[in-house]
DNA sequence: TTTGAAATTAGGAATTACTCCTATATATTA
DNA sequence: TAATATATAGGAGTAATTCCTAATTTCAAA
C-alpha cells in the first residue's frame, strides 16, 4: 500500500522531527504489515533496503511514533513490544497459544460509558477492550 | 489479610504442586499488595522473611500461578510483568505517567457480548477493559 | 548554493527482566 | 524411615531494550 507522505511529513513536521530516510521506511514497513510486529521483525525488513540501520534507531523511532500518537504499542503481558500502526478505534483479541493478535471493531464497545466515579478522578486517553483465548488455526492444530 | 490456607493447599493438591513456605510466602505477599507488583517487588519483600529466596523463585512460582489460574498477569506494555490476585472479573485503569494500575468493577463491563463473528471463529477465554489516562495525583502533581 | 547548529544515526556497551542449568534440599508417599 | 519426585538457590545465559558517543545528516539562515 502506498502511503501518504505528504501527509506524514506535515506530522513529522507539526513534532519537530526532522524527516529522514530511516523514519520513512520504518514507518512505511509498520504499516503495511497487518500482524503487530515487533521492532526485531521490522528491523530485519528494514535491513534488506538499508543493510546498516541500527537496531537502536528502529525501537528508538518506534517509541517517538507512540509518543506522538503515530503509532500504538499494543497492550500485552510483555515480551516484546509490538506496535499498531492502526489508529481507528478498534479492539483486539490476542491468543493465548500462538500470541497472534487480531483486530475487529465494534460500535457496542466504542460507545461504552466511563463509570463516573473514574470519569470524576481520572483523565481517560484511552480505552480499549481485550479479549484473550484460541484462535481458529490453533483450535484446528492441537484439540 | 489473613488468607485461607486451606483452600490454597487445597489449589496446590489439585494442581500437584507441592505445599513449600516459598509458594505460600509468595501467594501471601501478593494477596496482601494491592498495586499489581512486579516479581523485583515481591522479591525484595520476601527477603525479609526469607532472606535466601531466589529470584527465579519468585518469578517461577508467580508463573506457575498464573498457568493455574490463581493469579493473572497484567496487560501492560511490555517492561516487567505486573500481577494481580484478584480473580473477581474486573477491569483496570493504568496512569500513563506515573504506571499505577487502578481496578475497578463495571457490571456493564462484564456482561458485554462477544460480537458473534469472533464468537464463531475463536475460543474466548477472558474478556477485559483497558482505560487509559493521567490519575488524580498525577494530575495534581503537574498541569 | 554554502554553511553551521542541532538533531539523528550506527555500532557497541550496558542494563533490565527474565529464563535456564544443576547440585542440593525438601515434600510426600509407601 | 526411606525412596522418589519436585522444588529451590545461586549462578550463568539470553532476549529485549536503552544508553553512550563519535560521525553523519537535516534544514534553516546567510
Ligand atoms: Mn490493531
Ligand atoms: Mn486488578
Ligand atoms: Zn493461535
Ligand atoms: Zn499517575
Amino acid at each position: 500500500m502506498e502511503i501518504d507522505l505528504k501527509y506524514l511529513e506535515e506530522v513529522f513536521h507539526k513534532h519537530n522531527l526532522k524527516i529522514t530516510p530511516q523514519r520513512i521506511a520504518i514507518y512505511k514497513e509498520l504499516v503495511n504489515s497487518k500482524e503487530h510486529p515487533s521492532a526485531m521483525i521490522i528491523y530485519e525488513r528494514i535491513k534488506k533496503i538499508y543493510p546498516n540501520v541500527s537496531l537502536d534507531t528502529v525501537n528508538r523511532t518506534l517509541l517517538t511514533f507512540s509518543e506522538i500518537g503515530l503509532v500504538r504499542i499494543v497492550e500485552g503481558r510483555g515480551d516484546p513490544k509490538r506496535f499498531d500502526p492502526n489508529l481507528r478505534q478498534h479492539h483486539h483479541f490476542r491468543c493465548i497459544k500462538c500470541g497472534e493478535i487480531y483486530d475487529f471493531y465494534s460500535e457496542e464497545y466504542d460507545s461504552l460509558d466511563i463509570p463516573s466515579e473514574l470519569k470524576k478522578k481520572f483523565i481517560i486517553t484511552s480505552k480499549r477492550v481485550n479479549l484473550e483465548g484460541i484462535c481458529d488455526r490453533c483450535r484446528a492444530k492441537r484439540g
